[in-house]
RNA sequence: GGACGCUUAGCUCAGUUGGUUAGAGCGUUUGGUUUACACCCAAAAGGCCACAGGUUCGAAUCCUGUAGCGUCCACCA
């Protein structure tokens, strides 16, 4: 006899299980017994950020993919989970940085390039040991044989050959362009690295000198000294004698010459309507002047100083020079006027310092060029193509608009950074010469000292994991990327849909020629129960671990897929992960239960659930397997259409109200012969539902009552209950007995030991509940005696009692259909009854099709036809659940 | 400035093509230690579905507008 403890422990069972798990090889669907033509399931995991431990926005992520992991493996599916980790160059060089000036008091010029990586690596070494771990108590079942790092051997060689490709193609260029430069972290930064925190500045309205004709604004006074133009919208009649000419000024001491010119962008209601043309450091700006073809001066450095040449405001910071100019222009009494305003400023995502807008040459990839490797097609072209024919589907469905619009917008993508962390660039300079190769050219040839950003490495994520370049010769996929590219589903934030997802549609698109994913399902943010993000500095996060060690991971788990939906936020606290702790030992408890209450041996049965009859079966039994059907049928298709929070409310419902609360109680009352075969089924088929979402659980319950491993254990079939699926008429109506008595109970007050009578007038069931007049007898109910009738006529017609003996009258009138089927009759019988009357009117009112726009005339065609089906269907049912 | 989302019980949220009386968990109140479980069981209270219009026989659901909250994008000299 097999027994359990009275309470489930986590910590004993879950590294127990996990390493099961992990030494039968069977997270590698290599090792899968699996036919030849069995369909792929592939996700690759969206790679962590190396820079520190996981949180639980990352415990999430990994409890929606292993559920949809688990549960496709348990459906016969190649199944391919594949892990690793991203460099995150930018963020990770800042937190090595940082370490370092902490505990050596050393900036990573002081130790060189060499020294520095050396550093990096072994912090990235110990962060990603730790992420991994995480990964595993998360119960994670990620083939750890296929492991990958953005930055490992394995993508170098794919990053240099994709870098390599593209410029081939020409789809990667090298060109002056203004790119948002971080003085702080020394290095470009793409556009949407660059946030913006809204600041009240003040905007100067100024001339240049004394004899300037033209009044201009600027927050930045600075930057004007490298002015050469000002640009006027071509329809403000102020100016528009003054536009072709050209004008010297003396601004502040250095000459410049403006020259007065038109551009639509002006937009003549900001300020005096004229705009200083800065070319060097405005975006907008840099774009006038190559319409207008304007010389540009740089006048801010690397550094964020003042260049040379500037006279005296040559090696001033910029905000210095500030202060300077405006002094020197009140007192040459050429401000015309100070206004606060509210703008915003740049500021690197990374170091929170302001950005500078500076020209510099920079690699870039070219989004609007077509390409002849993708049939004439731009990469924007294309990866807006694979969208729009839905190709690729976004979940939720409103994420295609935002993707779309944001794909539309996009411009060249600035890929080089100076920063030290990331694949070098394989290009070598000599002289004015450019080559790309990975090898040097030869004596006299440089390398190019820049990094690639992180987002080149991730984008190629679901190839260079798979195995390319090396797996795609001659256009032909071979090895891994044949058997699991294209994958099947992304699941990422939302909040880098552009930043990442956007990014792999491209790589893919041009390297393997195909759509890295079928579907991105995008889910929420974790926030804290006041729906604040959580973060280390507000101190506001809950460590997953923490809440594994305390809770267990399957309550975790739980917590996370239970009450969040795709596309939304998620508000988590401690109390619920408690209350999902709770659902887990009820699911220990049942399977304590059952084990004892039928002295349950492995292995057992001899009948299956498919070869009982009715004449095997109570009522209780046909009411829990047709439950069942319907429990097993539903499933599939919430988590299907990716609705895994109905799926596991579903589960708990039936686990706990039917299950549980019904059918458990009264099997200790009921003990007929198919008792032992419906309770170790429905718990076996229960533990194989629950296991996508609680493994260990389920894992550790399987243990104790077989010999087989839960996690490669098919689902059970989706025909198994379907012939008792429409067979639970008796048993609703004890329920609804019982159900009456127990209200009937609170209402009065009754105490446990006071009596009562119950008369029940069953009409046509009459029959079926002299036979369980028994259950209900025993059901925990108190009934002293019980009469069942057909009509009411000899027993009293209404509800007496006293204090200690009460008499409950229950009339059922005629047939009491399962709840479900008579609910559904009756939603399509006002939806008919509704449709008569429209009807009515309509034909009544004979304008309303002549007079009606076109779509509410088709809409309302549309709603006919609809319920002209349903009521060939209802129909059809009449004449069985005749009333 | 542009786009999108949210507003449903005290709290956290479901609510699938419009359809009898709007659901769940937690919390609260009441009763119960019934031999799987107090990490439990039984029951009760609690909702003008943000507001105002509209479409419809019928609206939490569709349309328009308003307010509050939130997210993303762009960035203004």
């Amino acid at each position: 006899m097999i027994t359990l403890a009275k309470t489930y422990s986590p910590k004993k069972n879950e590294e127990k299980i996990y390493k099961y798990w992990g030494d039968s090889g069977k997270f590698n669907p290599d090792n899968l017994d699996l036919p030849k033509n069995a369909k792929p399931y592939t996700i690759i995991l969206p790679p962590p950020n190396i820079t520190d431990k996981l949180h639980l926005g990352h415990s999430s992520m990994l409890a929606i993919e292993d559920l949809l992991i688990r549960y496709h493996r348990m459906n016969g599916y190649r199944t391919l989970w594949l892990p690793g980790t991203d460099h995150a160059a930018i963020a990770t060089q800042n937190v090595v940085e940082k370490k370092l000036l902490k505990e050596k008091k050393q900036t990573r010029h002081d130790i060189g390039r060499e020294k520095f990586m050396e550093e990096a690596w072994k912090f990235m070494k110990t962060t990603q040991s730790t992420i991994l771990n995480q990964a595993r108590r998360m119960g994670a079942s990620l083939d750890w044989s296929r492991l990958a790092f953005t930055l490992d051997d394995q993508r170098k060689t794919a990053v240099e050959k994709m870098f390599i490709d593209m410029h081939e193609a020409g789809a990667i260029y090298r060109g002056k362009r203004i790119v948002n430069w971080c003085p702080h972290c020394q290095s470009t930064l793409a556009d949407d690295e660059v946030e913006y925190k809204a600041e009240k500045s003040i905007l100067y309205t100024f001339k240049y000198d004394k004899n300037f004709p033209i009044t201009i604004s600027t927050t930045r006074p600075e930057t004007k000294l490298g002015d050469t133009a000002i640009a006027v919208n071509p329809k403000d009649s102020r100016y528009k004698d003054l536009i072709g000419k050209t004008f010297k000024a003396n601004f502040c001491g250095i000459d410049l010459e403006i020259k007065i010119i038109a551009d639509h962008e002006v937009d003549m209601n900001f300020g005096t309507g004229a705009l200083g043309v800065t070319p060097a450091h405005a975006i907008i700006d840099w774009q006038i002047a190559q319409r207008n073809d304007l010389k540009t001066i740089q006048v801010i450095n690397e550094q964020g100083k003042i260049k040379n040449g500037f006279k005296k405001f040559s090696g001033k910071s910029a905000l210095e020079t500030r202060k300077e100019i405006v002094k020197k222009l009140v007192r040459s009494d050429l401000i015309i006027k100070e206004e606060e305003i509210e703008n915003n400023i740049s500021i690197c995502y990374r170091c929170n310092t302001i950005i500078e807008h500076l020209p510099s040459e920079q690699w870039f990839i070219s989004v609007d060029k077509k390409l002849e490797k993708l049939g004439g097609k731009s990469l924007k072209e294309k990866a807006l193509e694979v969208s729009r024919t839905k190709e690729i589907e976004f979940i939720p469905a409103r994420f295609t608009k935002r993707y779309q619009d944001w794909m539309e917008n996009l411009h060249d993508w600035c890929i080089s950074r100076q920063i030290w962390l990331g694949h070098q660039i394989p290009a070598w300079y000599k002289d004015d010469e450019i080559k790309v190769q990975v090898k040097t050219p030869g004596s006299g040839w440089v390398r190019d000292l820049d990094t690639l950003d992180t987002w080149f490495s991730s984008g190629m994520w679901t190839f260079s994991t798979l195995g390319w370049p090396n797996n795609f010769k001659d256009n032909e996929k071979s090895g891994d990327l044949t058997k699991f590219h294209p994958t099947q589903v992304l699941n990422t934030g939302y909040e880098i849909l552009t930043l990442w997802v956007s990014r792999m549609i491209m790589m893919s698109l041009f390297a393997v020629n195909e759509i890295p994913f079928e579907k991105v399902y995008l889910h929420g943010m974790i926030l804290d129960q006041h729906g604040k993000k959580m973060s280390k500095s507000k101190g506001n996060g809950i460590d997953p671990i923490e809440m594994i060690e305390k809770y267990g991971t399957d309550a975790v788990r739980l917590s996370l897929l239970i009450g969040s939906t795709a596309g939304n936020d998620m508000k988590m606290s401690e109390r619920k992960i408690e209350g999902y702790r709770n659902l887990i030992n009820k699911i220990w408890n049942i399977a304590r239960f059952v084990l004892h209450q039928l002295e349950f041996e492995k292995p057992t049965s001899t009948k299956k659930i498919v070869d009982l009859t009715s004449s095997d079966l109570t009522s209780a039994d046909q009411w829990i397997l047709a439950r069942m059907h319907q429990l097993n049928t539903a499933i599939r298709k919430d988590i299907e259409n990716h609705e895994f929070s109905a799926a596991g409310e579903r589960l708990r419902k039936f686990t706990r109200d039917d299950f549980a609360d019904w059918y458990l109680e009264i099997s200790k009352i009921e003990t007929n012969a198919s008792k032992q075969i419906i309770l170790s089924e429905i718990l076996r088929d229960l533990l194989r539902l629950w296991h996508p979402f609680a493994p260990f659980i389920t894992e550790t319950i399987w243990q104790k009552i077989t010999d087989s491993m839960l996690m490669i254990e098919s689902m059970p079939e989706k025909t198994k209950y379907q012939k008792y699926s429409r067979e639970a008429d008796s048993f609703t109506l004890i329920k609804q007995i019982i159900i009456i008595i127990r209200n009937a109970r609170a209402q009065y007050k009754l105490n446990p030991q006071d009596k009562i009578e119950v008369f029940v007038q069953a009409g046509d069931k009459l029959p079926e509940l002299e036979k369980e007049k028994n259950l209900l007898k025993n059901l925990k109910t108190s009934i002293e005696k019980i009469e069942i009738t057909k009509t009411g006529s000899e027993i009293p017609n209404a509800f007496y009692g006293q204090v200690a003996s009460i008499k409950i009258y229950i009339p059922l009138k005629g047939v009491v259909d399962p709840e479900k089927e008579l609910k559904k009759l009756k939603r399509e019988l006002t939806k008919l009854k509704g449709f008569l009357i429209s009807l009515d009117n309509k034909l009544k009112n004979q304008q309303f099709i002549s007079n009606a726009p076109q779509e509410i005339v088709a809409k309302e065609k549309a709603k006919k036809a609809k319920i002209k089906i349903k009521i060939k269907d209802i129909e059809k049912q009449l004449p069985t659940e005749s009333k």
